[in-house]
DNA sequence: CAAATTAATTTTAGCGACTGAACTAAATTA
DNA sequence: TAATTTAGTTCAGTCGCTAAAATTAATTTG
């Protein structure tokens, strides 16, 4: 198991040549076709000859691909461009046709689902939400009480299933978005469920799955903080420690598509108990159970309430000036500090985003964690990292499913035949 | 300088459409003819055939480009071609013509630099090294510390500056590959240093710079354990505590091109004091100097041995069954599990090599570290971290600087026009 | 030993995705 | 009105590759 190889020497290694042997895998740059059409989503609308200085291609390319696609019903020509400078012949804009494709996104949770539906221009038609049922459930239960939600969308729309191109779907866990498969989740009660597939065969429609800090960075990447970067973290608390990571526009998932739970790195050996069972995870300082933990002993109150009550009654108490409270908000914020200080550390990402929908216990985002996670980050020349605070609806998670589902349709339908 | 922002709800953005607005950066998926010879020489040699089946191009392809390369007197007919299958006609194998170019790697230390010239095939043609003056000089010292021995190289293979094609150089510290400049590094006397500029003004001849730990891990990708695996990490002790990044067979360089400071991740909050001027960075409990720290301690000896000595004495000592001397090669190896534990969490690599000179420390690479890291690590489901230690010579940092100048000339040279 | 078989390599036509340059279109300015 | 300016179109041509037929060189088999 614990294989280690002590090779004194490589100097005359056992393999012939040099070099890594193994293929580079294909960085698949989009065709031009692709890029032309998500330049223009990404902007709204744009001239043809915009793209064309935009992207560094020709005009020529434009017109031909930009065509095809108006004929193909995904591009229209905006009619009253607004034009900056006075002279030449005025430019006319395209945008995408939102009508012509529709995908969901779908948050699974233990409290209650939430479902978004939107058009191929990322504008929300509808959404909804739905009560999620006990606890751990199966595969074949979960997609019962998914279905009714996706029925709701779909009659809020006025539309049916064949009409939706994609859906996206989080939840949270291991989750191995290649095959769709969820090695394991707190939401069900069997481990490596095909839950992608399962979903695919009852629906119909391609199905695809992510983890839900990697929903919340998606969220980020296209509708939101993150838009205008291409590289930066988000980080979020909430029952855990969430991480995601994006590279060149790209959402990084780790080496083997797992990995960035920022949650359980270790950050004290020997340190508090982890949900996980482990000590001295990072989470075990900062997530509502660990403040809820500590909450029934600052409040002097059994543990008979939710976690977020408790951590409600906390927040009231510490900003009513209860000392106890305070400390356990400062010490979390402590230790918020120094997740962040590593993140920096390791990734040096530019902008941190701080996200979700519990940000906003200020005693735990004050500028306090800022000042002593700079502290705790060697700045030798380094361009200080910016974070940002970012408090989102509820709907954030089934939003950057969305994105996930708009990715995937995107590829499908813009890169398909010209048929 | 907190740019924190409180931005309540994004479903309107400021900025129209969706999507990621900046570009995505070429990933530049290099020519056919560049992987055609970087597979050439990565396998030694192979015939056509297999390279067309190997990466999954049509046999057309692969004769015409070779054929151009061959008359380059880039790659050359290997005469005598091992068969396994009787049957069929021969198939003739292609090498890389060694002699076509040649590279030098230098890794600039404190103590003594080094450096090595290959060939273009990574054969190493000459190695030599060279003592350093005092600590810490300009740029112009250094260069003509460094001089010599390029010219101790050259005379060594009987070859002048002109024929070689580029050279790479590592240097500690933070370094920004793309520039070329150093912004700060312990052996220099002054900040942002323009050191690859400087060094290719001088010897009229491409430079190509980066930090050791990257050095490191190039070594390992090209020479080394990691030829065979296109993701793993390097973890390497020794000043510091470095890290080194794979990605699809390409070194990632964190997110502004430095990052990765594993030294510097904080496992204690107002821990033990690291010479970077902060508490609880890694580095503070597992470098040399944290080791010599306690060692002048346990071993009742004033601190007037180098770091190196001191830890020679301190490893006797524990062998011989000095307990406080054990303890404190104890406590390293634990914090090396919880730092490598880290990594794994973070990145969750397939692999990651212990590497670097000073690998002989057992009490500090035993399998009591692994089986704490392993430990240390949720496990749900997630295949195992195999972590190999490689116990190199003196030479792997100026090897990996070959890398580096392989890389770049390959590029140069593969990729030129067919003059 | 000649023919059949097998496999490596070369040749050839051609396709897809662009570019570049010439050209047309529509507005402003003098 | 003509010159200028900028947007968009058209089209021949190039580049990088593939697919398939043709060729070559060895091994087997009758």
């Amino acid at each position: 198991m614990y294989d280690v190889l002590r090779q004194s020497d490589a100097e005359t290694p056992p393999l012939p040549g040099c070099g890594p042997v193994l293929p580079m895998q294909d960085h698949n740059t989009s065709p031009l076709r692709q890029q032309i059409f998500e330049h223009i989503r990404a902007k709204g609308q744009v001239a043809r000859s915009d793209i064309a200085r935009a992207l560094g291609v020709s005009a020529g390319s434009v017109t031909a691909l930009t065509a095809d696609m108006i004929a193909a019903g995904m591009l229209q020509e905006v009619d009253d461009t607004p034009r900056e400078s006075g002279r030449g012949r005025p430019p006319v804009a395209l945008r995408v046709v939102a009508q012509c494709a529709h995908v969901i996104g779908i948050k699974i949770s233990d409290d209650q689902h939430s479902a978004v539906l939107t058009d191929f221009a990322g504008n929300t038609v509808a959404d909804a939400v739905q009560p999620s049922t006990r606890p751990r459930k199966s595969v074949s239960e979960l997609i019962d009480e998914i279905v009714p939600l996706i029925d709701n969308l779909l009659s809020q729309a006025d539309m049916d299933l064949s009409k939706i191109s994609a859906i996206g779907m989080g939840i949270s866990g291991i989750v191995d978005h290649q095959t769709g498969t969820v090695p394991w989740s707190p939401l069900l009660n069997e481990p490596d469920a095909r839950l992608g597939a399962a979903f695919a065969d009852r629906l119909g429609c391609p199905v695809y799955l992510d983890n839900d800090a990697n929903l919340l960075t998606l969220a980020e990447l296209w509708f939101g903080r993150g838009r205008t970067m291409s590289d930066f973290a988000v980080v979020t608390v909430e029952h855990g420690v969430g991480m995601g990571l994006v590279l060149g526009n790209r959402l990084f998932r780790g080496v083997r598509g797992m990995g960035m739970e920022l949650g359980h790195i270790k950050v004290q050996l020997d340190g508090a108990l982890c949900r996980c069972g482990q000590r001295g995870c990072l989470e075990a300082y900062l997530a509502d159970y660990a403040l809820a933990r500590e909450a029934s002993i600052a409040l002097d109150q059994p543990g008979t309430q939710t976690a977020a009550a408790a951590i409600e009654s906390l927040f009231a108490e510490a900003k009513a000036g209860n000392q106890a409270a305070r400390t356990i908000f400062q010490r979390a914020g402590r230790f918020l500090s120094l997740g962040l200080a590593n993140v920096i550390q390791l990734f040096d990402p530019a902008l941190i985003i701080l996200s979700g929908e519990r940000m906003r216990y200020d005693y735990l985002y004050a500028d306090d964690v800022l000042t002593e996670m700079h502290r705790l980050t060697l700045d030798t020349s380094r361009s200080q990292c910016e974070v940002a605070l970012h408090a989102w609806g509820d709907l954030v998670w089934a939003r950057g499913a969305t994105a996930l589902a708009l990715t995937a349709a995107t590829t499908d339908l813009v890169g398909a035949a010209t048929a």
